[in-house]
DNA sequence: TTAGGGTTAG
């Protein structure tokens, strides 16, 4: 690459003028084609305003129609043409029209060059690109400042960023001036491979070799460093900023505000916005809801509403994205009322609402398990022409599936299908684990096949619910198969894929098992639930030593025990006969402040009655 | 007549 763009020098400029002149067969042709009516058509069919809305096949028919007219229509028509059909992405097709110029005879100018080689570029055939680089040079056509742009974007969007680097470099070397759209494009290719800094670095050698990055060159970086949650690199720009004098614009505080709240640094992000307002940089409303929601979700509810009113007081409305992402907030803290409430707000604003604001209320509906009146806003929101996605059938069909409604959830399954609208993960996930839980265990393996067969590919949940549901069903065999299989292939098991399987075993009586893989967990730390199952499975098994042992050794490795520990331990020193025991366990778990449950109380009520305990375990219980 | 990516919120 760098071979070729090397011989780009001043010599060529004048072999270009050269060119240009010796080209003088398209300029006739165009003055004697303003008598042909054939040629008239041509040009009246390139005019600005029909290129915007050519059709594909009106494109390629008047690239006929150009061909066969005589004298040809002038180049610039032809770049028109060709122009037009590449902003259509129809790249190979623009290429192909390029070719059968060239056998026809219509030489290639400078933009024929540019557009040919960048749609070499975007179809990532840089060599070709290359080529046609260095052949339009021999030709004497120096590549202007877009050229090497679109060759620019070609190796930023290829896998040579660095080649994308050096030729910027280069560019400067020859005397080219890099403009917003060098700049923007090397931007978004380094944060494309993850080379944040050297955005930033990029910055700085900008200012080194006096070129001033502009507004737009700033906003690309903050943008991207934002994306990535690098807020202390973005804040530092905006020092960089104010520093050169280029002020920032509600945009760009928009986009740091948003990341660092989303990153859990809301006092930063309420400061910054306190900062621009003192800059004069007016909020907008995306400010505003960014704020807002990001607030609501971490409960800081007054906050959240001085900044309403605040901007509601300043005649900065909100819109549907305010509203939803409020609906939204108090939904998942299971505010339904004030959920409710701002939905009849907006409605009374004559704002729509829109998908997102639907799939929240209907999640709430869920959540309250109140079915029916989700699957009315269900209804009402395809009433009002807005179509429910993969998302908004999801929550739906988990309210169906936790409601134990499964029957009701395939039937917005096979419904979601008949609308074109394919199952996801999430989808098929919710209700292989309702079926299990309706006890469907064949439909539920089913699904799971489907699934597979469809290419929706199973996660690690995925997984967990079929083995769960298996084990549940007294299918452990099978779950064992499954479990090996998981072992065996790439993806990462997880704490509760040993969970599930370590209970299963204990539940079938296969203690030694449990006890393999319990010793054997990859590489996964063992929780609470863990050491609780085998614990259980060995109290099961009547193994106290064994229950004891493991009781210890969560302790020694950091594990708090819980109720449940508690609980299973005492029970298991009951049955056995072991007041003292059971008494100091039952110690130990008042001074961690857990109490007995239901199952303990059972069984020390069923033991005062038969006589095998006195009353004072009760006392010591409760 | 040629190029980039946008500009941010649920």
């Amino acid at each position: 690459m760098m071979r070729s763009v090397a011989v780009i020098g001043k010599k060529c400029l004048h072999r270009h003028t050269v060119v240009l002149k010796g080209n003088p067969r398209t300029t006739l042709c165009w003055e004697r084609s303003f008598a042909g009516a054939s040629s008239d058509d041509c040009r009246e069919k390139l005019s600005r305003k029909v290129l915007q809305d050519l059709k594909l096949d009106d494109a390629i028919g008047l690239f006929g129609d150009m061909v066969k007219s005589r004298p040809f229509p002038s180049i610039v028509e032809f770049n028109k043409l060709l122009s037009a059909v590449a902003k259509m992405k129809k790249f190979e097709l623009v290429i192909s029209l390029g070719e059968q110029m060239q056998t026809l005879g219509i030489s290639h100018d400078l933009y024929t060059y540019s557009i040919l080689i960048n749609c070499f570029c975007r179809r990532s055939q840089l060599s070709l690109a290359l080529a046609l680089l260095g052949k339009m040079m021999k030709l004497g056509y120096e590549p202007d400042i877009v050229t090497l742009n679109s060759l620019l974007n070609g190796f930023c969007h290829g896998n040579r960023i660095s080649d994308a680097v050096a030729l910027v470099d280069q560019m400067v070397e020859m005397g080219y001036k890099p403009d917003t759209v060098t700049f923007t494009t090397l931007i978004h290719g380094l944060f494309l491979h993850n080379k944040a800094s050297e955005a930033v670095a990029l910055i700085d050698r900008m200012v080194q070799r006096g070129c001033q990055p502009d507004l737009v060159t700033y906003g690309a970086v903050v943008n991207g460093l934002c994306k990535r949650g690098d807020t202390d690199l973005a804040l530092n720009l905006l020092n960089k900023m104010e520093a050169a004098k280029i002020e920032a614009n509600v945009v760009i505080y928009s986009t740091v505000i948003d990341s660092l709240c989303k990153y859990r640094h809301e006092d930063d992000a309420l400061n910054l916005f306190t900062e621009m307002e003192n800059k004069g940089v007016r909020p907008n409303v995306i400010t505003y809801s960014s704020l807002i929601s990001c607030l609501c979700n971490y409960g800081r509810w007054s906050d959240a509403s001085r900044l309403l009113s605040d901007m509601i007081e300043r005649k900065i409305n909100p819109n549907v994205v305010t509203f939803s992402a409020l609906i939204d907030a108090f939904v998942k803290k299971g505010k339904l009322v004030e959920a409710e409430k701002l939905y009849d707000e907006m409605i009374k604003r004559s704002i729509d609402p829109d998908i997102f604001t639907y799939s929240s209320l209907i999640n709430g509906f869920c959540m309250h398990d109140r079915l029916d009146e989700a699957k009315h806003m269900f209804e009402l929101m395809i009433s009002k022409d807005c179509f429910p996605n993969v998302v908004t059938y999801n929550t739906l069909i988990k309210g169906f599936c936790k409601a134990k409604r499964v029957e009701e959830g395939m039937e917005l399954f096979r419904e979601m299908s008949q609308r074109g609208l394919v199952g996801d993960t999430v989808t098929y996930t919710t209700l292989i684990q309702g079926l299990f839980q309706a006890g469907d265990v064949d439909m539920a393996q089913e699904l799971f096949k489907e699934m597979e067969s469809f290419g929706v590919s199973p996660d690690i949940w995925t997984y967990n619910i079929l083995l769960d549901g298996l084990c549940d069903h007294r299918k452990l065999e099978k779950a064992s198969v499954v479990f090996e299989s998981m072992q065996k292939s790439k993806m990462e098991l997880n704490i509760f894929t040993y969970n599930i399987m370590i209970e299963g075993m204990c539940k079938a009586g296969e203690v030694d098992n449990a006890w393999k893989l319990f010793t054997g967990l990859n590489g996964v730390k063992a929780n609470v639930v863990t050491y609780n199952t085998m614990i259980s499975g060995f109290c099961r098994k009547s193994l106290l030593q064994e229950a004891n042992a493991l009781f210890i050794e969560m302790k020694e490795n950091r594990t708090l025990p819980d109720s449940c520990t508690y609980n299973t331990l005492i029970r298991a020193h009951l049955r056995d006969g072991d007041k003292t025991a059971s008494a100091e366990l039952i110690k130990a778990m008042r001074s961690c402040g857990f109490v007995g449950d239901a199952s303990t109380f059972g069984l020390i009520t069923n033991m005062l009655h038969d006589g095998r305990l006195d009353k004072s375990f009760l006392d010591m219980l409760s």
